[in-house]
RNA sequence: GGGGGAAUUCCCGAGCGGCCAAAGGGGGCAGACUGUAAAUCUGUUGUCACUGACUUCGGUGGUCCGAAUCCACCUUCCCCCA
């Protein structure tokens, strides 16, 4: 099986502009890619890691990525796809955020040397002169044709700014300088980007009368046709420290029945006949497929010895036995006993379980608070020190576990 | 430049002087049922010292015994005319 077709049987690719070109290119490991990271934080997010399998993909192939930060279109911020504006960030900031990306991407994609490469538009984008370029790029593009595309469309309802207009442009701009300075000729995205990269195979035709490539990657959607890497509106970062391993774990272990077998696909590194055998699962048994998905994911972003940890920690949770060394802990201060004794509300609060304590109350009058496998059923209840020392699980809901320690 | 609207709790959206911590929906959380699934039903969803108090309705001042609701100014956005 050549690679396009792995990537189509994976259901990775949503569209493409010239599909028997980029058949043979990839195939033959002759592209140049690129993809561009906007880093609005501090971390990549699990809706960044399927473009970094998908470049890892690709560079095994022979074919050599480009990453691209964005510290330049950063400044503007995309508005496709979204209702309101992004928050300005800084120059400062978004020279952290950049720095923070490339070392987890280091960690995932070889660069160096005929290897991959990474770049910062800050570089090019930032010492545009305005009127130079208006008159280089900007009578290439048609507004007419802009204000038809799909990512404006929202926004054509809410309002947009003449200021995040132009986004289409700098990223456009970044395909069309990576093609003549890195000899890029093609670009991948994530589906919502369709119309800013076509801008660029369109500005690289118009300007040096070439082509130049563009795929987009399917976006990751459950069942319900909501974006995956979520919870809550939150992200599932790739950063231990603000998603730890046992919560990304948790996170894929929980997808529902009906997407298991597709976030395998699009996902993971196993190969599609193993993932063909999983397909044949039913019912409780594609538990195991989760199992092997969650497992599967987290080696990939942290390592063996995490996952291993995370599988165990969450075995010994839900299955009973195994090892609960590796729950997520909490060590309570000294200070926080009352009388030699620590409230349940207080520990809920102290380990972010519940954001407030009315929260915690409420949780504890609903019965979703138990203390080593016990209801509690007292709002007032506490756990004294001698208790504390050896550790207590607390349980919240069904499925969060944690472990409270008293700090020495 | 002129005219007309709008800003409400996580989101959408009611409220238009006291009965408003603010309807309804979405989302979240919890309970029941389950397979750490989905669907469904129920409860809950500002903070705290929780039968009470405190802080919230874009911002700042004001009117009033009393303001999310009225007035003035400011900020941002939308629509129409140029």
């Amino acid at each position: 099986m050549t690679l396009y077709e792995e990537l189509v049987a994976r259901g990775l690719i949503a569209q493409v502009t010239n599909e028997e070109e980029i058949k043979n290119m990839v195939n033959a490991g002759k592209a140049t890619f690129y993809i561009g990271f906007d880093c609005t934080a501090d971390s990549l997010t699990a809706g960044h890691f399927m473009a970094l399998t998908l470049m890892k993909r690709l560079q095994q192939a022979g074919n050599k990525p480009i990453a691209l930060i964005g510290g330049g279109t950063t400044m503007i911020g995309d508005p496709s796809g979204r209702t309101d504006m992004r928050k300005m960030l800084t120059r400062e900031d978004i020279d952290h955020n950049a720095e923070c990306f490339r070392r987890q991407m280091e960690r995932f994609i070889e660069f160096g040397e005929g290897k991959a490469t990474m770049v910062n538009n800050a570089d090019w984008l930032l010492d545009l002169n305005y009127v130079e370029l208006l008159r280089e790029v900007g009578a290439c593009f048609s507004v007419n044709n802009m204000l038809r595309a799909e990512c404006y469309k929202q926004r054509m309802e809410r309002g947009l700014s003449f200021f995040e207009f132009n986004y289409m442009i700098m990223q456009s701009y970044d395909f069309y300088y990576l093609f003549k300075n890195y000899g890029c000729n093609m670009q991948f995205g994530g589906d919502d980007q369709w119309s800013n990269m076509l801008g660029g195979t369109e500005l690289i035709r118009k300007k040096l009368g070439k082509d130049a490539h563009a795929m987009t990657i399917t976006l990751l959607t459950d069942s319900q046709g909501h974006k995956m890497g979520k919870t809550a509106g939150n992200a599932v970062w790739l950063d231990a420290e603000k998603t730890s391993p046992y919560d990304f774990f948790q996170y894929w272990r929980n997808v529902g029945d009906a997407d298991v077998i597709k976030c395998m696909k699009m996902l993971t590194f196993i190969p599609l006949e193993e993932i063909a055998e999983y397909e044949k699962l039913e019912g409780s048994e594609l538990n195991r497929a989760k199992e092997k998905l969650a497992h599967h994911l987290t080696e990939l972003v942290h390592g063996k010895e995490e996952a291993d940890k995370a599988l165990s920690a969450a075995k010994s949770v839900f299955v009973g036995g195994g090892d609960n060394a590796d729950m997520p802990t909490t060590e309570v201060e000294q200070s926080a006993l009352v009388n030699g004794a620590a409230s349940v509300i207080d520990l809920l609060v102290i380990s972010k379980l519940a954001p407030s304590k009315g929260e915690a109350r409420r949780l504890i009058q609903q019965g979703g608070v138990a203390l080593d496998d016990v209801k509690v059923d007292d709002v007032y209840a506490s756990v004294p020190e001698e208790k504390l020392c050896g550790g207590v699980i607390v349980k919240k809901g069904k499925k969060i576990y944690h472990k409270f320690v008293l700090k020495k």
